[in-house]
This record gives C-alpha cells, sequence and structure tokens, in this order.
RNA sequence: GCGGGCGUAGCUCAAUGGUAGAGCGUCAGCCUUCCAAGCUGAAUGUUGAGGGUUCGAGUCCCUUCGCCCGCUCCA
C-alpha cells in the first residue's frame, strides 16, 4: 500500500495476530493461561529482535559516527549482573522513596510517604478530664471524620513539631487562630490551647494514618498548599521485584531484580576507567533485561513487567554536556530511521522543563524519541530517552558507597565529577516499532498483508525456492540454500506446495527476497529473485546470489 | 486500582440446556513450470481455569485468570 498507509489505521489486533501466526510474539506461560505482562518471544520475533540489539551494538559500541569534535566517539561495552548490593538502590533512589505508599500532590507534582504526613487537628476545647483529652488525640489522625487543618510532610514527630513552631505563626494568622498556650509546653499529646473568634480550641499534631488517609484524602489539605483536593490515595509503588539471596530468604538477604540497566554501569565506571585507557569523553554501552513491577501492564509488549533495554552513559566534562546531548539525540534519531522507521511515525520530542525527571532538572535537557503506535494514534509512544544526567548517579554512589569516582583530565588538569548523557532505548518497544513500521496490508495479494521488514533487520534474509520439486531442481536449491545460510543466517528452504502459497508465508514473514529455481536454471545458470515489496521478478546469475545478496542486507 | 466488553481447533466463527462442528491454515501423498490452483487423506479441543445448579452445561449462576477499550498511573 501506499504512504498513506498510517499507524491509525492498522489495526493492532491484526498486528497481534500475525505474531502470533507466524511465531513472533507469544504470550508468556500461555497454556497456563498466562501470566499479566510478560511476552515470550517465538522463532521469528527471538531472530527479529537479535538482529535489532546486534544492529545497535554495531553501531553504538563497534562503529559509532564521529563525534561533535569530528573525533571518532569512544564507547565500551559492559555486561553487569540483573541482582546487585541492595544498598546500589537505595543511592539511586529506586529503594525507600518507592517501596512503601506514596501520596502525590497532584497541584505542586510533589510525593511523599504516606506515613509522613502529619496533621494538625483542631478541636473544641474540652472541659473535662485528662482521659477526655487523650480520647480525642487518638481518634485525631486515624478517624476519617477529624480532618486536619492543615498538614506537613516529617518521618518523627520532633520534626513536626518542628515545622508547627517554625510556620506556627503564620499558619495560625492564615486560619486567624490565637496561641492561648505555648506549644512547646504540651509535651504530652503535642497539644496546645487556641482561639479563634472566641473560640477555645486544642490543637493536636497526630499523623495521619491509613484509614483516615485512604477514605478522606480529598478532605485532606494538601502539606505543601494548606488546601484540600490535590491528594491523590496512597498508593504503593513497589515497582521492583524483590527476591531473598541465599536459602534462608529472610528479611536481611532481600534483593532486587534491577529496574534499569543504567545502575549497573555507573557502579561499574571506576573499573572501566581503571581498565581500559578510556579518557574523558567517553561512553560506556549495556544492553540487558530489566524488571518493574508495573501496576498496569497494557498494549500487547509496550509495557511490559520484563523488558529489555539498550543503554548508552556518556560521560564528559560538564561543560560539554549540550552539545553531546544534541549530538546523540540527533544521531539516536537517525539510527531509528535507518533501521526503517522513515515515516512521520517518528518524532523527536523536547520535554518541557516541569516534566523532567528528578535526576534531570537542571542541564542540558531530557528528549523522547516517539514512535506513533496503532494503539497510541493518533498520539506517539517512547521508544528512547536521550537525557542529561549530569552527575547526578555519581554524586549518589561516590557518597553512599563513599567512593572516589573524580576524573582526573590530564588535558585540561582539573579534576572533576564527569555528566552523563544517557541515550536509554527499550529493546522491545523497538521491535514493537518495527512491527507496526513493517506490518502492511494489501488487499491484492493472497497473504493480505506482508511485513516490509528492512532487510537488515528482517528475520528471515532469503528463501530458496525449487519451482517444481523434481527434475533436479531441488538439489540445485540446496546447495544454493547451503550457501547462503551459511553466508547470511537465517535463509528458507522450500520445496513443497505451490510455488504461490510459498511466496505468501514469506510475504507475512517479511522475507524480502526469494530465490526460485526453474527449468531455465539448469541449462543458462540463472535463478529469479523476487522482491518482497513490488512483486517484480529479476533474473541474476546463480553464483551471483550471494554477493548480490550481500550487496541488499547492508544497511 | 475502577468501569465496560470478550474468552469454543493455529486463525475466523457455528452449535434451542441434549453426540463439540465448518471454512481457512498446518501436515502427508499425488499433481503442479512463478504468486495461498486441484485431488486424496491426516492431525488438532479437559469449550481459559475452578466451583455450583441440573438427569444432562460450550450454553444458566459464582469465583478466578487472561486479552481488548475507557479512566487512573507510568519514578
Amino acid at each position: 500500500m501506499s504512504e498513506a498507509t498510517t499507524n491509525a489505521a492498522k489495526s493492532m489486533d491484526e498486528i497481534m495476530a500475525l505474531c502470533k501466526r507466524r511465531g513472533f510474539i507469544f504470550q508468556a506461560s500461555e497454556i497456563y493461561g498466562g501470566v499479566n505482562g510478560f511476552w515470550d518471544y517465538g522463532p521469528l520475533g527471538a531472530q527479529l529482535k537479535k538482529n535489532l540489539k546486534d544492529a545497535w551494538w554495531q553501531d553504538t559500541v563497534l562503529t559509532p559516527p564521529d563525534g561533535p569534535d569530528g573525533k571518532p566517539v569512544s564507547i565500551v561495552g559492559l555486561d553487569s549482573c540483573i541482582i546487585q548490593n541492595p544498598k546500589v538502590w537505595e543511592a539511586s533512589g529506586h529503594v525507600g522513596g518507592f517501596n512503601d505508599p506514596m501520596v502525590d500532590d497532584k497541584e505542586t507534582k510533589q510525593r511523599f510517604r504516606a506515613d509522613h504526613l502529619w496533621g494538625f487537628f483542631l478541636h473544641a476545647a474540652p472541659d473535662g478530664s485528662a482521659d477526655e483529652f487523650r480520647m480525642i488525640f487518638e481518634r485525631a489522625g486515624s478517624d476519617p471524620n477529624f480532618i486536619p487543618l492543615f498538614c506537613c510532610v516529617a518521618s518523627a514527630s520532633g520534626e513536626a513539631r518542628e515545622f508547627v513552631v517554625q510556620n506556627s505563626k503564620k499558619l495560625f494568622k492564615q486560619f486567624k487562630l490565637t496561641v492561648t498556650a505555648d506549644p512547646a509546653d504540651s509535651d504530652e499529646f503535642a497539644a496546645m490551647t487556641l482561639e479563634q473568634n472566641g473560640q477555645r480550641f486544642i490543637g493536636a499534631l497526630a499523623p495521619v494514618t491509613g484509614e483516615a488517609l485512604a477514605q478522606s484524602f480529598a478532605s485532606i489539605p494538601s502539606p505543601f498548599t494548606h488546601k484540600a483536593g490535590s491528594l491523590t490515595p496512597p498508593r504503593a509503588f513497589n515497582l521492583m521485584f524483590r527476591t531473598y539471596l541465599g536459602a534462608t530468604a529472610t528479611e536481611d538477604d532481600i534483593a532486587y531484580l534491577r529496574p534499569e540497566t543504567a545502575q549497573g554501569i555507573f557502579i561499574n565506571y571506576k573499573n572501566v576507567l581503571d581498565t581500559t585507557r578510556v579518557k574523558m569523553p567517553f561512553g560506556i554501552a549495556q544492553m540487558g533485561k530489566a524488571f518493574r513491577n508495573e501496576v498496569t501492564p497494557r498494549n500487547f509488549t509496550f509495557r511490559s513487567r520484563e523488558f529489555e533495554q539498550m543503554e548508552i552513559e556518556f560521560f564528559c566534562h560538564p561543560d560539554t554536556t549540550r552539545e553531546w546531548y544534541t549530538f546523540w539525540r540527533d544521531t539516536r534519531m537517525a539510527w531509528w530511521r535507518s533501521l526503517g522507521l522513515t515515516g512521520d511515525n517518528l518524532l523527536l520530542r523536547e520535554h518541557d522543563t516541569d516534566e523532567l525527571a528528578h535526576y534531570a532538572k537542571t542541564g542540558a535537557g531530557t528528549s523522547d524519541i516517539e514512535y506513533r503506535f496503532p494503539f497510541t494514534a493518533p498520539g506517539f509512544g517512547e521508544l528512547e530517552g536521550v537525557a542529561d544526567r549530569s552527575n547526578f548517579d555519581l554524586t549518589q554512589h561516590a557518597e553512599h558507597a563513599r567512593a572516589k569516582l573524580e576524573y582526573f583530565d590530564q588535558e585540561r588538569n582539573e579534576r572533576y565529577l564527569p555528566h552523563v548523557i544517557e541515550p536509554s532505548a527499550g529493546a522491545d518497544r523497538g521491535v514493537l516499532a518495527l512491527l507496526c513500521e513493517a506490518f502492511t496490508p494489501d488487499p491484492e495479494r493472497a497473504s493480505k498483508v506482508y511485513m516490509k521488514f528492512h532487510p537488515r533487520i528482517a528475520p528471515i534474509k532469503a528463501a530458496v525456492f525449487p519451482l517444481v520439486n523434481k527434475d533436479g531442481m531441488p538439489e540445485v536449491g540446496e546447495k544454493l540454500h547451503k550457501e547462503l545460510r551459511s553466508r547470511f543466517g537465517m535463509v528458507d528452504f522450500d520445496p513443497k506446495q505451490s510455488i504461490g502459497k510459498r511466496y505468501a508465508r514469506m510475504d507475512e514473514a517479511g522475507c524480502p527476497y526469494c530465490f526460485t529455481i526453474d527449468s531455465d536454471t539448469l541449462t543458462d545458470q540463472t535463478v529469479t529473485v523476487r522482491h518482497r515489496d513490488t512483486l517484480e521478478q529479476d533474473r541474476i546469475a546463480l553464483d551471483k546470489v550471494g554477493d548480490w545478496l550481500g550487496e541488499k542486507l547492508k544497511a
């Protein structure tokens, strides 16, 4: 079909059906009813994904383009473990912040641990006994009917008290409260006596605990704006998969499956520096599995709980981050284009400053390379992110590991912690984009659809067909098949059934070239080559097929 | 996490509460000189799973798993 075939018009259901029918992607554990968020690659899918990863390794690690300074870019490879010392994830901010129920303030975009929320409660002053006081304070914070006047975030009552003392003047003025007894005097209940418009109250500080927070978060004031309505319910953000080291499986043995491959690079940064003679600027590249316990895995393989990343951490002098950021952003964009994502389904999008990740608040910026998947159309979904991570990660690891990670630059005669530009791509998302891009409905052909893979990443590179299964044609075909397979990898040989059926099968598999041996082959030593995209046929010499195919498969 | 829809052969779908079927695909054989041709035959199902009602459940009820869509979320 023409260029006009947009991804919005492609059916994701049909793409998924083809993926299963032809053995690209299967649901994991399908015979047991499946498991949400996990997918297995079948024979063609595994080859397709390997071709993608091989192309990435070749083009970024082994033969990257020249850098912005015109010199060859220096990149080395790495393959670090999925499980690391749990302290790695404390340093990176993945533990701590994301293992406890968290509450977001939708207005200020701030997030805090639910159990760190303290509220200042106000109640009509009781006339009675200390028991009555105690009852009120015990209910404050846990009873959904007790809504705090304002909130703060603190991990202990001391901090919370401090906050109230520090801010009391301003806050009490805001709520027209007059303190009639100093808060510091009321140790037992963290309480104080106040007046508002002539009415007496007891003010009390108490943690806002689960039930109250869960039920009345909408009316609880935000600790940042002191206005109600902007808090989300507490939610568990333990997105890391946990496991235990050793057979005893106690809490002391907890370890995590990595949620990103990046940290494996940062913690090996010094080893690489000390052993490989690289010097600034340089990059470390790694591809491998990462795991995130996503709340809502969806959209086929797009958001999976187990996925594979292809990442470069590129280290450079802080003054050069902008040029390297631009270089990698444009280089990575061009790379995806070179694999066949040539149309306007591919988009480069610079992030606005307010959506930057915690590690990228300052610096050259962040951009996404996005693809218009059929399920995101007319919108786009992220394929790769290119971010300036500044020296955030190295700073964290230097502190937590008490390691010296500074680099001494001989040329500049300067010691510094390098900044990092991170192009981080999703291999599975890449495969999915290649599948969606290749999927081309064509009612004119027998298969009704063909996969228009770029020859470089097509899983099956070529097929060899004897036109009929006799008269010496199979023997010629087998010889050619053997030669092509040894040179190019996955090459199909099929002497069975009608030639049309065989072409149709190769169309669905996305095989770009089919070589057919016919009766003329036996006399003039030529074969026909059938082009997948145009259906045209040429005749070429039998002994030139290998070289011809080799040329076609170059990028 | 909430709401809605859907689960029968590899795929697309049939089957009144009463024997689980068809087409396509796959495989084997024959035939076949360039785009899923034809002929003959074969394999393929705990009807997603588990309970319940019933003499009898693919069909009715409950639970659960999975997929799709819309919200929510996406460090």
